[in-house]
DNA sequence: TTCCGACAGTGGGGTCGCAAT
DNA sequence: ATTGCGACCCCACTATCGGAA
C-alpha cells in the first residue's frame, strides 16, 4: 500500500468531526490493506510508530526537507526506513539520524510529509487514536467491537490484535486471554471534588489511600517476577526490592496492582519528585536503591494461581488479595456502607492527609476491573488548593487553540513589590474565557513580537493547583503542581495578590 | 429529548540518560 | 563539565459525538 493513500485518509480523518465517519475510512483502508501491511497500517493510522518512541522529536524533525513532486513510497519501505532510524545509535547518532530522515522526507510529497511528521512526533491530531482505530478494525473484520476493545486491553496493544484478527478472522480474539507475563492495561480513575460526592454515587464503598508514586503490575510466575508501568514499559530491572517483595509472597502465580513509593526513616513518604527520580534511574541502580529504597504497596488483584479475576467485584478481588498480600503491603483502606456512613470516610481522609499522602481512591465494592479504562467506580479526591495571580505573560496556542492566546505564566507578588513566575497553565479554559483573555491580554501586550507575549501585570487570577514542588527553573525555587484556571478575578488588583512569602508558608513541607 | 460516558486534544513540571558542545 | 533533547513519570480540564436513559 502506498503511504499516499494513508496520508490521504487521515487528513480526510481529521476534516470530519463524526466519529462514525471516522470509523468508516479507517474500516476501508483497513479492509484495503494487505496482509503484510497491516502491521504498519493499523498503528501509523492510530498515531503511532510500531516500534514506539524513537529518539527522534520536535527538535530533530525542525529542518524542513525539500518534498518529492510524485508519490512513490510504499508503507513497507516506510517502515523499513523508520526500523533504521530506530537502530542508530551512540556517537554521531544524531547525524545519522538526520541523514536517514532527509533520505525518508525526501523522498515523501508534501501531504506525505505533514502525516509523517506528525507521526515522528507523536502529534497526528486526526481526531482518531487507538480507541477510534479500534473500532474500525472491528468494522474491518465484522468483529464485535466490544470484544477487540477487551482483547486490545488484554494485550496491551492494538498491533497484536490486529494481525490475529485480520489473519485469523474475528475466532483469533479468543486467543487474548488475561496471562501471568503479559501486562494489561491498567484501570484508572476519574475525580470527584468530594469525598461526599463520591460516596453519593457509588454507595458502598472502599476508600483507599491514594500514594503519590509510581503505578505498577506486578507478574509473578514461579521464580519469574516482571513489573510494569502504567503504559506496560517493563522496569522490573529498577525495582529490585518490588521483585524480592513479590517472591516472598506465599502464592506462585499471580498479577498485582499497586503503587510504588518510598518512605523516610520515620515512615513518611518522600515527595513525588525523589521516587520518581529513584524509579528512573537505569545506570547504577544499587546506589541509587540505598539512598531512596521503594516499597510496592498493592490495592488489586488480577489475577491468583491461574483464576482470571477481572470480572469479579472489587470486594472479592479484595479478598484475594488480602489472602495474598500482608497488611503493610496493602493500601490502607476502611469500608464505608453509604452515604450514612459519610462521617468514617471523611474521618479516613483527614487521617490519610495527616500521613502525609495525596488524598483517597473511593471504589465502588460491586464493580469489575475495567481494564484500560476510566472506570467510573473508582473517584479519586484531593484536597485543592487556590492562589489569586497576576499574569505575566501569555503563549500563542497551537492546533484548536491557533490564533488564541493560551498558556499563561503566574506570577506571585515579592518583597520588593515585583512578581516571581512560578510556572504556567493552559487548563481550566473555556473558548469563551481564551476568547476574552485573548483580546484583554492584548490590550496589556508589552512585546508582541515573539511566542510568548509580554503584558503588564495587571490581571488576577484564580488559580486551583495540587501542591507545591521544588523547581530549578523559577525563582522562587519552587512551582505549582497541576496548575489550572479558575477564574479571573477583575475584582482584584494585582497588588491584592497572594505572595511567594503566604505560598511557602502554606507548605511549609517543601524549601526551596 | 436530554443526559452522560468515552475520547481526543492541549499542553504543564520534573528527572534521567545520552549525545553534542 | 555543561547543555539540550527526548522519553516517560505524574497529570487537569474542555469540547464533542453518539448511545443510554
Amino acid at each position: 500500500m502506498l503511504l499516499s493513500r494513508l496520508a490521504r485518509v487521515s487528513q480526510e480523518i481529521a476534516a470530519t468531526s463524526a466519529r462514525s465517519r471516522k470509523i468508516a475510512l479507517l474500516a476501508e483502508l483497513f479492509r484495503d490493506a494487505e496482509a503484510d501491511d497491516v502491521p504498519v497500517v493499523i498503528p501509523y493510522l492510530a498515531g503511532r510508530l510500531p516500534q514506539g518512541r524513537i529518539g527522534v522529536g520536535w527538535k530533530t524533525l525542525s529542518r524542513p526537507v525539500a518534498p518529492a513532486e510524485r508519490a512513490t513510497l510504499t508503507v513497507r519501505a516506510v517502515d523499513t526506513l523508520i526500523g533504521r532510524l530506530a537502530e542508530v545509535s551512540g556517537p554521531g547518532s544524531q547525524a545519522g539520524r538526520t541523514l536517514l530522515l532527509e533520505e525518508l522526507l525526501g523522498a515523501a510529497t508534501e501531504d506525505e510529509q505533514r502525516f509523517l511528521l506528525g507521526l515522528l512526533s507523536g502529534e497526528i491530531r486526526q481526531g482518531a487514536l487507538d480507541a477510534v482505530a479500534a473500532e474500525g478494525l472491528a468494522r474491518a473484520t465484522g468483529a464485535p467491537p466490544a470484544e477487540v476493545r477487551r482483547a486490545v486491553m488484554l494485550a496491551g496493544s492494538l498491533q497484536a490484535v490486529a494481525g490475529a484478527l485480520l489473519a485469523d478472522g474475528p475466532d483469533a480474539l479468543e486467543r487474548f486471554r488475561l496471562t501471568v507475563g503479559h501486562p494489561v492495561l491498567p484501570m484508572l480513575a476519574h475525580s470527584a471534588p468530594s469525598v461526599a460526592g463520591a460516596v453519593e454515587k457509588l454507595g458502598a464503598a472502599a476508600v483507599e489511600e491514594k500514594l503519590d508514586g509510581i503505578r505498577v503490575q506486578v507478574h509473578r510466575d514461579g521464580d519469574t517476577v516482571r513489573v510494569h508501568t502504567r503504559t506496560l514499559d517493563d522496569i522490573t530491572d529498577r525495582l529490585p526490592e518490588v521483585t524480592a517483595a513479590a517472591r516472598a509472597l506465599r502464592g506462585e502465580r499471580f498479577i498485582l496492582d499497586g503503587e510504588v513509593v518510598s518512605f523516610d526513616e520515620e515512615g513518611r513518604p518522600r515527595s513525588f519528585q525523589e521516587t520518581a527520580g529513584r524509579v528512573g534511574s537505569r545506570t547504577d541502580v544499587a546506589a541509587a536503591a540505598r539512598k531512596v529504597p521503594v516499597s510496592p504497596v498493592f490495592f488489586d488483584a488480577l489475577s491468583v494461581d491461574g483464576r482470571d479475576l477481572l470480572d469479579l467485584p472489587f470486594a472479592e478481588r479484595h479478598a484475594e488479595l488480602a489472602r495474598l498480600v500482608p497488611e503493610p503491603m496493602r493500601v490502607r483502606r476502611t469500608v464505608v456502607s453509604g452515604p450514612d456512613d459519610l462521617d468514617a470516610a471523611e474521618d479516613f481522609l483527614a487521617e490519610t492527609l495527616r500521613r502525609g499522602h495525596e488524598g483517597v481512591v473511593v471504589k465502588g465494592l460491586d464493580a469489575p476491573y475495567s481494564a484500560g479504562r476510566r472506570g467510573a467506580s473508582w473517584l479519586k479526591v484531593k484536597p485543592v488548593h487556590t492562589l489569586d495571580l497576576v499574569v505575566l505573560a501569555a503563549e500563542w496556542g497551537s492546533g484548536r487553540r491557533t490564533g488564541r492566546l493560551s498558556n499563561l505564566h503566574l506570577g506571585a507578588r515579592t518583597a520588593d513589590g515585583g512578581f516571581a513566575m512560578l510556572g504556567k497553565t493552559f487548563k481550566g479554559m473555556t473558548d469563551a474565557v481564551l476568547a476574552w483573555q485573548t483580546e484583554r491580554l492584548r490590550e496589556l501586550a508589552v512585546d508582541e513580537s515573539g511566542y510568548v507575549v509580554t503584558v503588564r501585570p495587571e490581571l488576577v487570577v484564580e488559580i486551583a493547583y495540587d501542591g507545591l514542588q521544588r523547581s530549578t527553573r523559577y525563582p522562587a525555587g519552587v512551582t505549582l503542581r497541576f496548575a489550572r484556571l479558575v477564574r479571573y478575578r477583575e475584582d482584584k488588583r494585582p497588588d491584592e495578590a497572594d505572595t511567594v512569602e503566604t505560598l511557602l508558608a502554606a507548605h511549609p513541607e517543601v524549601r526551596p
